[in-house]
DNA sequence: AAGCGTCATGACAACGTTGTCATCCTGGCC
DNA sequence: GGCCAGGATGACAACGTTGTCATGACGCTT
């Protein structure tokens, strides 16, 4: 009886590798070997260890154990601007898919934007000994992952590229999708083109301006100045933008968006907004893009390519490589379904 | 240069508080009382400490403090079907934005409906010790948790109650959403309804179904038997049940589709179906629902919110509330947008 | 001058686990 | 019978941190 007080662990609690201990009449150590599998225990003695844990529903402390082998977390963490926005969930969701190969975790952060929210929450994920870092930067500075970085935790910027730190960055061809964006409504016969693009404080909203400018200069007379109009957006500024393209001397007769958010806006807006029907380009492709009528033509971007790759090139660095850091940039597709092929 | 030497740390590795004291001249403890902002500690000393900690660039290891202070990990683990989803992604931006309000980081896993998955991410977060779980249940059988629930580690589920544990569920009043919709069809003059669920095995698909079947049962002769079909569904698997619905003696005259992929697939084949312009109601709203023509009648549930109070309700587990497990079950909403309101 | 309270600081153990090394037992060999 | 190889097991330290308690210096009272 003196025996089954010791036995018992305080309620509440997790049972430890002592109280397998215990009641299995072994030492710790063996415990331990039983729980990691190596060799040199007896089966009758793994019996009645693997019969204690069972009894006990032992589960190890997979943080002691790591802090006392300094082995892996198996833990990954990804800062991006917002779990809920469907560009990013792909993304995470791929992440997550070569994580889970390697036997890791995710822990996921928000950013909203915010630089400070995106500070604490890398800085917490590394507090937290995560073995690498996927950060989809919101500030314009990542200067304070630099010490992370030397410390030895990995880090890999993907959708935008780090500022003041040397890491891997996996991006998009932003500019390159609109130049393509651009050229395609010109083949179709526009020369009037407009532009709503997202905040230029953001890294793919001024690539993406980038691209239309590039792309707008290509075409023979056509001047686009007073065709741009830079977000934040709401509903109201993405109505006076489109009122204004419409009401020019010679008035916008398609129109590129610089992200999804802004697409839906300009097609609420269109709808509303009757009798003017421009031509229309998205970046990023939605759900239902294929049923809308016309149906939209979008620049798409792979964000399970972009997830899957920062992963890859992130595990690499983990797992001990040591060259130079890459920049990958991936390319966009123009899909073609109807809105992008009306005629001026 | 004795000191200099001691006072180096290994190269790749990080700085522990040990190596932050050896260069402030203070004891580990000192240190622990700087990083903590503990009381006592004089202001010249505080100042040193600080100098140290930032020229090492110092952060403290949270799990070394867990582990000793037995406290809190700050963590939370989440369990869902598909973080793409954009359903559950909502869910989950809810559970973080409370966590986040906590000082908790999340871990989410996606199960992707295979309970093998579903059962060992769960065990996975439980062997890092996080503070609560949520989990959207893929299997029907969770009585593994129970051990864990008994340990201490609370358990909410969302979207589809636990089978085999008592927890708390937060879930959907999915047959009323359905019913409703039936209603509001009938009340448009419908008698031949036809339903699209998903894979029976899901709690919400049968939920959904009994509230078709209800709903039906309530309209003077309805006989809805053959107008039925359940999934998983593909593009072919819903075009076929639609030629069906179409070629019966008394054609289905409206659709309720029992989750958003599947009202997506409905529009396709619709789409693709010409001639055929049945009433629709979709479970779950769609981003562009309303920008469809005719727009999307849909039930509308509150992902959000879900997420939202599972959490908060985590969280009072977390701080210790004992109450009995409670079941919240959310109303929805039917959002009137036109393809619910055609007449037959 | 002795005594005492307060403040700043440090020594040491402990959290739950794993790595290193020592010990013990068994059986085979000479 | 003595010796040794090798397998099974355990004792102990250590990972990086925090809680407990002790220590020493200083200033104040009597």
């Amino acid at each position: 009886m003196t025996q089954a007080r010791r036995t018992r662990r305080r309620p509440g609690g997790r049972p430890t590798m002592v109280d397998v201990a215990r009641r299995a009449r072994v030492s710790l150590k063996t415990v331990s070997r039983v729980v990691n599998r190596e060799s040199g225990v007896a089966p009758r003695t793994t019996e009645r260890v693997r019969a204690a844990i069972e009894a006990l529903s032992f589960r190890r402390h997979d943080g002691a154990a790591h802090l006392r082998s300094g082995s892996t977390t198996a833990s990954l963490g990804i800062v991006l601007m917002d779990v809920a926005d469907p560009f990013y969930s792909l993304l995470t969701r791929a992440v997550e898919e070569v994580a889970i190969g390697h036997g890791f975790l995710v822990f996921a952060g928000s950013s909203d934007e915010d630089p400070g929210r995106e500070r604490q929450l890398a800085l917490a994920l590394c507090a937290r000994r995560v073995d690498g870092l996927i950060v989809v930067p919101a500030g314009t500075d990542q200067r304070y992952l630099r010490s992370e970085i030397a410390a030895g935790t990995p880090v890999v910027f993907v959708d935008r590229p780090g500022v003041g730190v040397s890491a891997d960055a996996v991006l998009v061809d932003n500019a390159g999708g609109v130049r393509a964006a651009v050229a395609h409504l010109a083949a179709h016969g526009h020369r009037r083109i407009g532009f709503l693009g997202d905040n230029p404080a953001i890294y793919t909203a001024r690539e993406r301006l980038r691209g239309f400018t590039q792309g707008v200069a290509a075409l023979r007379g056509a001047a686009p100045d007073r065709l741009i109009e830079m977000g934040p957006h709401t509903a109201q500024s993405v109505r006076a933008a489109l009122v204004r393209f419409r009401a020019e001397r010679q008035p916008a007769t398609a129109l590129v968006t610089g992200n999804n958010r802004i697409t839906v806006l300009v097609l609420r807006a269109l709808a509303a907004l009757r009798g003017w029907h421009p031509a229309l380009i998205g970046f990023d492709d939605l759900e239902l893009a294929d049923l809308l009528r016309p149906s939209l033509t979008v620049i798409e971007q792979d964000a399970s390519a972009l997830g899957r790759i920062a992963a890859e090139l992130l595990f690499a660095r983990i797992s001990g490589d040591r060259r130079p850091n890459q920049r990958v940039v991936l390319p966009t597709r123009i899909v073609a379904r109807g809105s992008g092929e009306r005629t001026p």
